[in-house]
DNA sequence: GGATGTTTAAGACTAG
DNA sequence: CTAGTCTTAAACATCC
C-alpha cells in the first residue's frame, strides 16, 4: 500500500482507511448521518484519487460499512424518500483508533451488550441517534430565526446529537500542518486545493467541537509520530464531557501541559464557510487546533 | 437494471 | 511469529 511520501496526495491515496474516509464524512455533516450516495460524494470531493476506479472502493466502503460494527445502519423515514438508507456512527464507537493514528485501528469497535448506559445493539443505536437527530432538528428549526446557519444550535438548547466526539474525525486528521516521513511539511492551507477539507469548514461541520471555542487554540504540540497529521493526540479532543462510555479506549496519558484551548479563541469559526473544500482557508494556525487537551481526557474503560 | 447492502474469502500489512 | 486490521474482489440478495 502507498504510504505518505510525497508533498500532496491530491493524485495519491490518501493514507485513511475506509472505515476513517467514512466517519470524516459522517461526522462532516450536521446530523451525523449520510446515505451511501453522500458519502460517496464526500470522499470524491475531498479526495481526487477517489475519483477514479469508483467500483472498487466503493465496493470496498459499502463492506466495510456493513462489516464494522461501528456504522450503524438508520432507515430512511417516510419523509426522506430516496434510494438506501442513512449510515452514522455507533454513538459508542468514538475511540476505535488509538495512538492518533488513522492508518490503522488499534481495535477494532465491537458493540458490547453488557453495557447498560449505552446503546448497544445497532437497532437500539440507530433508534438513539435518530431520537438525537430529531432534537437537533428541532434546535435547527429554533435557530432558524437568528443569523446563523443551520449548525450553532447544537450549543444553544440541545446537547449535541451525540456526545461523543470521534478521534478520526476529520478536523483531528487534517486540522494541523501536516508533516509527511520524507521530511516534507505541507500546510493544509495549501492542500485544500488538492481537495482537502479546511478548518474553518470544519467549525462549521464539528460545531459542538469548535463551538465554543473549547478546541480551538490548544498550545503546540510535539508529534512524536513522524506522520504528523496521525500523531495527534486526539483522544483528548473526543471525550470532553462525556456520557457514552467508548468502547474500544485505550489511549495513552496526554502530556501534562494544558494547552490554551481552555480560553476563548473563537476564531475561524466562519458561519458563512458553507460546506466545500475549496479556497477557504483558516488564517489561523493549522497546528492549532488539535493539540491534546489533557483535561478533557476522560474515560478510559477498558 | 442499477444502487444498495450482506457476506465470504484471501492476501498484505502492522503491532505486540 | 501471531493475531488483528485493512483492502480488494466477488457473489448474492434486496430495493427503488
Amino acid at each position: 500500500m502507498p504510504r505518505p511520501g510525497r508533498n500532496t496526495y491530491s493524485d495519491q491515496k490518501p493514507p485513511y482507511s475506509y472505515i476513517s474516509l467514512t466517519a470524516m464524512a459522517i461526522q462532516s455533516c450536521p446530523e451525523k448521518m449520510l446515505p451511501l450516495s453522500e458519502i460517496y460524494k464526500f470522499i470524491m470531493d475531498r479526495f481526487p484519487y477517489y475519483r477514479e476506479n469508483t467500483q472498487r472502493w466503493q465496493n470496498s466502503l459499502r463492506h466495510n460499512l456493513s462489516f464494522n460494527d461501528c456504522f450503524i445502519k438508520i432507515p430512511r423515514r417516510p419523509d426522506q424518500p430516496g434510494k438506501g438508507s442513512f449510515w452514522a456512527l455507533h454513538p459508542n464507537c468514538g475511540d476505535m483508533f488509538e495512538n492518533g493514528s488513522f492508518l490503522r485501528r488499534r481495535k477494532r469497535f465491537k458493540v458490547l451488550t453488557s453495557d447498560p448506559l449505552a446503546p448497544s445493539k445497532p437497532s437500539e443505536a440507530a433508534h438513539y441517534l435518530q431520537q438525537q437527530h430529531a432534537k437537533l432538528r428541532l434546535s435547527a428549526l429554533a435557530a432558524t430565526g437568528a443569523h446563523l446557519p443551520h449548525v450553532p444550535a447544537y450549543n444553544l438548547t440541545t446537547p449535541p446529537p451525540s456526545t461523543f466526539k470521534h478521534p478520526f474525525a476529520i478536523e483531528n486528521i487534517i486540522a494541523r500542518d501536516y508533516k509527511v516521513p520524507g521530511g516534507l511539511a505541507f500546510s493544509t492551507m495549501p492542500s485544500m486545493s488538492a481537495g482537502y477539507p479546511l478548518h474553518g469548514q470544519l467549525a462549521t461541520a464539528w460545531p459542538h467541537v469548535y463551538g465554543a471555542g473549547a478546541l480551538e487554540s490548544a498550545a503546540p504540540i510535539s508529534v512524536a509520530s513522524e506522520y504528523g497529521a496521525y500523531g495527534v493526540p486526539i483522544k483528548s479532543l473526543c471525550h470532553g464531557a462525556q456520557s457514552l462510555p467508548a468502547v474500544p479506549v485505550p489511549i495513552k496519558p496526554m502530556p501534562p501541559h494544558l494547552p490554551a484551548f481552555l480560553s476563548n479563541s473563537p476564531q475561524s469559526l466562519s458561519p458563512t464557510s458553507p460546506h466545500t473544500a475549496t479556497g477557504q482557508s483558516s488564517p489561523s494556525n493549522p497546528s492549532d487546533a488539535l493539540s491534546g487537551p489533557a483535561t478533557l481526557q476522560s474515560v478510559a474503560v477498558h
